[in-house]
DNA sequence: GAGTGGTCTAGACCACTTT
DNA sequence: AAGTGGTCTAGACCACTCC
């Protein structure tokens, strides 16, 4: 094998995470115990650590130990909803309605969701932000993914945290397109606006922890008084 | 001093980058000769390194060396500039109108751009994407930073790449605030739409190397037929 | 072949947290 | 006091690039 044994140390937390051997919020074993048990010199161990670290997958904390990210409601929030104040406060959506559907995949579906599925769970749901509807989501994940989650109705605000703890899906990645539209009926009804108002369009491909597209988004948002944040490097 | 050595060496690294004395695309002594001549070890200059390279301002070569990484109008185009084809490729925009202006700082862009300038440049720009007239930039510099901007017109289309090339300001980070708005009348105009359009509205504020917030920039963008692609994670 | 960064090891000491 | 991660060192070997 051509990888370095850093990357060995890497795939077997990120499987272990994923098995669901090591809990969201569980701490690892601490670097000499991780390198005798990978047959590793700590400092190959600890290289490891670093990298999972800043990708995000753990959190590492002086004198207290390792720890796996827990994706909790608070920094999911602010990770992945990126509707802000104007002056770059944190808001708490509310959610007003909430639908789920399961429906054959569409083409695009099958082509970009992990595991191509044939059948998609749609979650469509209304959020209101500071008393005023201003959100429609929809999101579509793979049925087999995550089986059973229309039983679960209603879901938590935050997805992803559910994602997490009941399916073992870590999102910790997202590509977004974001374009301007103008209010159909449909939206003009819902967010109460007129038609033709101009609304933010963000279509999501979120990834999880093992790199798989598990989640298509498609959202509509009001930012007459919100803005979008997002962060360029 | 209670700083690792490793962040000392970041500094003069930076400093050294910053003052000009390396250029971008220039190379860096090697991790040996560095470490002799801030007298820590190899492995202390290579962690300096190796974090300086994930920072973006080195790029990190086997066999080659290590070298300041330069904004080039490709890669400036690629991180700085989100508009993408909905299919994601990259466009690359041609400049069809340029004004510059300069005028006293409003108290907004005092209070946000470094050094608190009391006068500022103004660089009014409409590019044409595909051959449509699709975005009208404002971009705002502060004048000291920036003196005799206005004598260089007309700028590259890249404006980093002359930040970086005129005045040793490597950009590096973006902050931005995304909303819809309709067209008014000089959108219209000058975008040949239709009063009330949809159109996408980014606020930016870039930093350098150094942290400084060294640009305020407002861009409006056609997005009828591409999209502003960013990534979450 | 000489010089570069990439990987890996072994060990030392420090700072912090917990008991 | 014991255990954790954080810093630092010194040295080895490998892979790659360039001459």
């Amino acid at each position: 094998m051509g990888s370095p044994l850093y990357q060995k140390v890497i795939d077997t937390i990120v499987a272990r995470i994923a098995a669901g051997e090591l809990l969201p919020g569980g701490m690892l074993p601490s670097e000499t115990q991780l390198a005798g048990e990978t047959g590793v010199s700590q400092g190959t161990a600890r290289k490891a650590l670093m990298m999972l670290e800043q990708h995000g997958i753990l959190r590492r904390e002086q004198g207290r130990g390792t720890f796996v990210t827990a994706r909790t409601p608070d920094s999911s929030l602010f990770n992945f909803f990126r509707l802000r104040e104007r002056n770059g406060e944190v808001i708490r959506p509310e959610l007003i309605d909430e639908r789920l559907c399961q429906r054959p995949a569409t083409d695009i579906e099958r082509a970009t969701l992990q595991g191509a599925p044939q059948t998609v769970i749609e979650i469509n749901r209304v959020r209101s932000l500071q008393g005023v509807a201003s959100a429609i989501e929809t999101a579509v994940v793979p049925a087999d993914l995550f089986s059973g989650i229309e039983r679960r109705a209603p879901l938590p605000s935050a997805l992803y945290v559910l994602y997490q703890q009941a399916y073992g899906c870590i999102v910790l990645h997202a590509d977004e397109t974001i374009v301007a539209i103008a209010a159909g009926p449909e939206e003009a009804k819902i967010l109460e606006i007129g038609e033709g108002t101009p609304l933010l369009q963000v279509e999501r491909l979120a990834r999880d922890i093992l790199g798989r597209t598990i989640e298509r988004r498609h959202s509509i948002y009001r930012t007459d008084r919100l803005g979008y944040m997002v962060t360029l490097d």
